[in-house]
DNA sequence: ACTGGGCCTTGATCTAAGTCAATTTTTTTG
DNA sequence: CAAAAAAATTGACTTAGATCAAGGCCCAGT
């Protein structure tokens, strides 16, 4: 669902052709140090809606997601549900140094992989000094992302809240050119109605309800419910409440 | 202000006497390389209230907090803002790897900071693998914090995220001894109703009425506004909506 | 082509928390 | 110690978003 290129599969890829080689926690790595993981690697897919890892359950693998979306959440008793982390490719899954799972992972379009046994990845995380340092950049990039997300399940307004994940979301897909701040700009939303609520602290309903007065209000348009044209990008980014462009610094 | 013992002054503390070597990020470091950080570093004391570092500013130092508490915050155009980091002894300031600051950090009480030009201290992070370690296991340990913050932002009720608030800050201050879970537990929020308003996304209006409710239902009392005596932990922990004692796994 | 089941939308109503506006209590300081 | 300033409470009222409840849309599979 939603893979535009073949499923890899297990075999089939040497680290030479993956496509998140230059972003995943292995960017940093030597040919010598590639080897090594090249050795402990295997793919696994997991198809859309399936689960990858229970909050709770023993962590037997950590990983990077190499295809697909997959969601990080947390569940309360009663049912109430609250994303905390969306996982595109090259992002880490699982968190060395614990045994055990403390949130949700699953899969929201089918998703791939590159998992390595936890107990021999840690000890290659204290050997390759390079590994360490991607992974040290990548939590702190995550919880620069977080703190942004706290600011916006906090303070900011339903339509602000949509507004803000539309952005993200053509962000992340590298749809928007730095130059053209009032292109036009389209792009998928791999999500449901319901996962949108889950990530922004809102109702299913209250989601369906600002998209459409997105739409209303000529910001946006769809085409199939999950796809989005920005009529105007610079208009959306003024509707997140986030001051200026976003003030990229450094 | 709510500094228990004298104000530390610049040069009069060796790190042996250091009362957050265990935590801080110099943790795992041996004699040989605290000797390093020893020559670099240099105290400050920010009074309560007043700003350590501004969004947007020049970050020239990085450093930890030795005393006192700190808060990490973001501001809307409009004023709204939103706490994202509340920063206690032995927590780290500043984001090595980045020339401006991301946030606002200001002293909620007196703070003292030990700090390090950042660009040497950079330097030390590659070259002094125990650093690079402890500073990964933290940022890892706040990334967890931050995502259980995210559920309280998302989904809890006023009054559970009062209740969550008050269970965060007293397990911080170790006055929960693990056994004893109905005991009866005392301790000082350092906090304004403003500042806990602003870390759960509340208004201070809110805030009060919740307290004084907690109060009403004789889950705790109030010694001087901001000392508060919980009659029943394990009551109030069920007001939190979190399930358990909290799930405290590995 | 028809139908069943996810999604999604839309409307009516309700409510938790926000806003506005005084007081009261506590702390600071001259 | 009194006065001023800062922090906290309390009440009356409003509102954004939740909840409850139909329907509609769009494909996947027979």
């Amino acid at each position: 669902m939603n893979i535009t290129s073949p499923v890899l599969t297990p075999a089939s890829v040497s680290c030479n052709e993956c496509p998140i080689k230059h972003r995943a926690v292995c960017a940093y790595c030597e040919k010598s140090e590639m080897a090594k993981l090249e050795g402990m690697k295997s793919y696994k897919t997991y198809p859309a809606g399936s689960p990858i890892i229970f909050a709770g359950d023993q962590m037997k693998f950590v990983g990077s997601v190499v295809t697909g979306v997959a969601r990080l959440s947390q569940t309360m008793e009663d049912g109430r549900r609250q994303m905390v982390g969306l996982l595109l490719p090259s992002d880490f899954v699982g968190r060395p140094g614990r045994t055990y799972a403390t949130f949700d992972v699953e899969a929201t379009t089918d998703v791939t992989l590159c998992r390595f046994d936890r107990k021999p990845f840690e000890k290659l995380l204290t050997d390759i000094p390079h590994l360490r340092e991607r992974m040290l950049e990548m939590a702190l990039d995550e919880l620069d992302a977080a703190r942004e997300w706290m600011l916006l399940l906090g303070r900011k307004t339903a339509r602000e809240k949509i507004a803000s994940l539309l952005t993200i979301i053509a962000r992340r897909q590298n749809v928007v050119q730095t130059s053209g701040k009032h292109a036009v700009v389209h792009f998928d939303i791999n999500l449901t109605r319901e996962a949108m609520s889950e990530y922004l602290g809102l109702t299913l309903e209250t989601v369906s309800r600002q998209i459409n007065a997105l739409k209303k209000d000529n910001i946006i348009s769809l085409e199939k419910k999950r796809r989005v044209v920005v009529k105007d990008f610079a208009r959306l980014l003024a509707e997140t409440g986030d001051d200026e462009d976003g003030g990229f610094l450094d």
